[in-house]
DNA sequence: CTGTTAGCGCGTTCAA
DNA sequence: TTGAACGCGCTAACAG
C-alpha cells in the first residue's frame, strides 16, 4: 500500500550529511551550501518521504488557541451538533497542542454578539472560528483580524465583504430549491401549499431561511406557476398561540394538503398533526434532524427532513484551521456540506460522521 | 474546551513516584506495591489523564500487518471506492506502524477468491478485511483465521456463521424499500414497473441485489399490490444486445413509464434513455455512484441513486480493524452505513468524506 | 555553513 | 518492587 518509511537519518545517511542539514533543507531554513542542499535534494526526489507526524507534533512547542464564536445552544439542537463536532475535533488536535475554546453568545441578541466579538479584539488568538450572526458587528471584528494577520472562518453562514480563509456551509437556496422538488411529488390537481414561518422572520438571524425560501419558489416558479400559497407565521415558544393559529388556518383552508418549514421548527407543525389526525396533509418537508423533528418523521407526521451536517461544519471548521494554521496547508476558500435527504426509512441509518 | 494536559511525569510527581511505575499501573503490569498502586491510582481518579497518542505511537515498536481481500476495481467504480477508503485510511495509520495490503481478487470468479483467501492462510497477518464473495470458500478462510485466532472483518456483505469482529455495510433490504417509496412517488394511473437486471442474477455475488429486490417487492406488497412488473434481463457487457432487448421491450411495453435497477449499472439504462428521447420514463432508481450513473442523473435520465458509501466501508474498516487490534478498543459488532439519497439537485454537493 | 545535542511524552529495558 | 536511562523521529539551539 505505501512504500518503506524513510526517516530523517536515512536521508542525511543516503545525501552523506547530517540529520539536520537535511532538517533544514526540508524547512529550507537557510544555512546550507548550495552543494549539500543538492544531494539532499537528489536524496528527496529518489524516494517518497513522507514525515512522521507523530514526532512533528512531539517536537513542536508552539502552542495554538483557537477560539469559537458559535450560538449557545440547548440539547439535541443545530447548535449543540456543532458545538459537538467542534469538540470532536478539538479531541483529535489536542496533542497538537492546540487549545479550542467556545465563547458562545445568545442567538439573534446582538448585544450578546457585540460582547463574545468583543472578547477576540482583547485577548491573544491563533485563529476564530465564526458562526456570524449580525453583518456589521461581524464586519468590526473581521476587519480587527484582518489587520492583526489572524486568520478566521465562517461557518454556515458567509458574509461577504469579509476574507475568511474558508466558508463552510450548505448552498441553502439549492436545498430549499430540492425541498421544493421533493415536496410538489405529492402535489395533486387542487392542493394549496402553506409555508409555516417563524415571527423573527427579518432577523438578521434568518437569512438562512430566507434563501432557502427563495429556492423553493424558484422551483415553484419554474414548475407549478398556479400554485396558491399561504404563509402562516408561528411563534418561537407560545404554544397556544401555535395551537389557534394552526385550528384556525386549516379550518379556513381545507385545500392545503402540503407545508414547508425553513427553519428547524418543523416539529410544531408535526406535533399539531398528530394532536389533530383530522388535519390530512400529504406532504411537509422541514430542516435539521433535532430529536423532535426526527420523532415526527417517524411518526409519519413529516415527511421530509433535509439535513445540513452541523456537526461536520464544527468538525471542519476546527480542522479547516488547523490545516492553514498548525499545518501550513492550502485549504478551500468554500466547502458546501452535503444536502442530505432523509425520510421515515433511512433516518435509521443516518450518521454524521465518518468513523 | 479540554483541562490542563498532565503527563506521566506529572502524575509520578503527584504520587511521589517514578514515571516507571505510573505506567505499570495504566497498564496493569503488575510488580507494583498495593501502596504505590493507591497512591497513584488516586492521583489518576483526581485529574482527567489523557495519554499523549503520539508519544505512544512513537514509542511503540510493534509492527502491524492488515490484508484485504476485496474484488479488484476498475477506475470510478464500486471498489475502487472501497479501495480509495482503505487508502486513505491505510495513511491515517501508518505512522502508527501499521500497513496495509490489498489483496485482490476477479470479483464473482471463485478461483480468484480462493487464490486470495488461500494466500491468507500461509502469511503471518495481525488482521484481515474482507469483501466475501463465496461462501464455502470464505468460512474455510475464517475458520482457519478463527483457530489462528487471528481477527477479520467483513464489508459490503455479511457471511453468518462465521464470526467477523465486526460487519459493516448497508441493509440493503431497507434500500430496496426505500427505492421503491421514492419511484412509486412517479406513479400515475396505468404505469407498468421494469426491474432491469443482469444475466447473472443467481451469482452469489449478486445477493446483494436480490435483497434490495427483496426490500423494493415489499413496498410494493404493502402499497401496490396489482402493479404490472417487467423483469429485463440485460448483459454485462453486449451492448448490442442490450440495445435491441431495450427496443423490443419499450415497443412492446408502451405504459412501462418507472424502471429500477438493483445494481451498479443503472447508467446501461440511463444512456439508452438519453439516445431513445422517444421512450418516456417518469423514474429511474438506481445504485452507486459511478460517474456513468452521475451523469445520468444530471442529464435527469436517472432520477435517484443510492449511495451506500464504499469508501467509508474502507475507511471504517481498516479503522476498525486498527481500534481492535493496536488500541485494544471495543467496536461496534456491526455498522450500517446510511442510504444516502441522491438527485440532481444534491449530487454536486455530495461527498463521502469527512475532512 | 554544519554536525552535535537536548528535549517532546511515552514504553521498555536494566540495574539496583 | 522501583527508579533511571534509553530510544522512537523530529525540531531547534548550540558549538564548532
Amino acid at each position: 500500500m505505501d512504500t518503506k518509511k524513510f526517516t530523517i537519518k536515512d536521508i542525511a545517511r543516503l545525501a552523506g550529511v547530517s540529520a539536520g542539514t537535511v532538517d533544514r533543507v526540508l524547512h529550507q531554513r537557510g544555512d546550507v551550501s548550495e552543494k549539500s542542499r543538492q544531494r539532499v535534494q537528489k536524496v528527496l526526489d529518489e524516494i517518497h518521504y513522507q514525515p512522521n507526524k507523530f514526532a512533528i507534533a512531539l517536537a513542536g512547542k508552539k502552542n495554538y488557541r483557537m477560539v469559537c464564536i458559535i450560538p449557545q445552544g440547548k440539547e439535541g439542537d443545530y447548535w449543540s451538533s456543532v458545538h459537538q463536532g467542534i469538540e470532536r475535533a478539538a479531541h483529535e488536535v489536542r496533542d497538537y497542542n492546540v487549545s479550542v475554546e467556545c465563547c458562545t453568545f445568545k442567538h439573534a441578541d446582538e448585544e450578546s454578539y457585540k460582547k463574545a466579538c468583543r472578547q477576540m479584539m482583547t485577548e491573544r488568538v491563533d485563529a476564530v472560528l465564526i458562526a456570524p450572526n449580525f453583518r456589521e458587528t461581524t464586519l468590526t471584528l473581521t476587519n480587527y483580524l484582518d489587520e492583526q494577520g489572524t486568520p478566521y472562518l465562517f461557518i454556515d453562514f458567509n458574509i461577504l465583504k469579509a476574507h475568511p480563509i474558508s466558508y463552510i456551509g450548505q448552498d441553502s437556496k439549492q436545498s430549499g430549491y430540492l425541498a421544493a422538488k421533493l415536496l410538489m411529488k405529492e402535489y395533486r390537481e387542487g392542493d394549496e401549499l402553506a409555508f409555516f414561518l417563524t415571527g423573527s422572520k427579518d432577523s438578521p438571524a434568518e437569512i438562512q431561511m430566507q434563501r432557502r425560501l427563495e429556492g423553493f419558489t424558484a422551483y415553484l416558479a419554474e414548475n407549478h406557476n398556479r400554485l396558491i400559497l399561504h404563509d402562516i407565521i408561528l411563534d418561537k415558544e407560545d404554544h397556544h398561540y401555535n395551537e389557534r393559529t394552526l385550528d384556525d388556518f386549516f379550518t379556513k383552508h381545507p385545500d392545503v394538503h402540503l407545508g414547508a418549514v425553513f427553519n428547524s421548527r418543523v416539529y410544531a407543525v408535526g406535533n399539531y398533526l398528530r394532536q389533530h389526525p383530522e388535519v390530512k396533509m400529504r406532504g411537509i418537508v422541514g430542516y435539521d434532524l433535532l430529536p423532535e423533528n426526527v420523532e415526527c418523521l417517524k411518526q409519519s407526521t413529516v415527511d421530509y427532513l433535509i439535513g445540513q451536517r452541523p456537526g461536520l461544519q464544527g468538525y471542519c471548521g476546527i480542522m479547516t484551521l488547523c490545516n492553514h494554521v498548525v499545518f501550513k496547508l492550502a485549504v478551500p476558500t468554500i466547502s458546501y456540506m452535503p444536502i442530505d435527504l432523509l425520510m421515515k426509512e433511512n433516518i435509521d441509518y443516518y450518521f454524521e460522521k465518518e468513523d
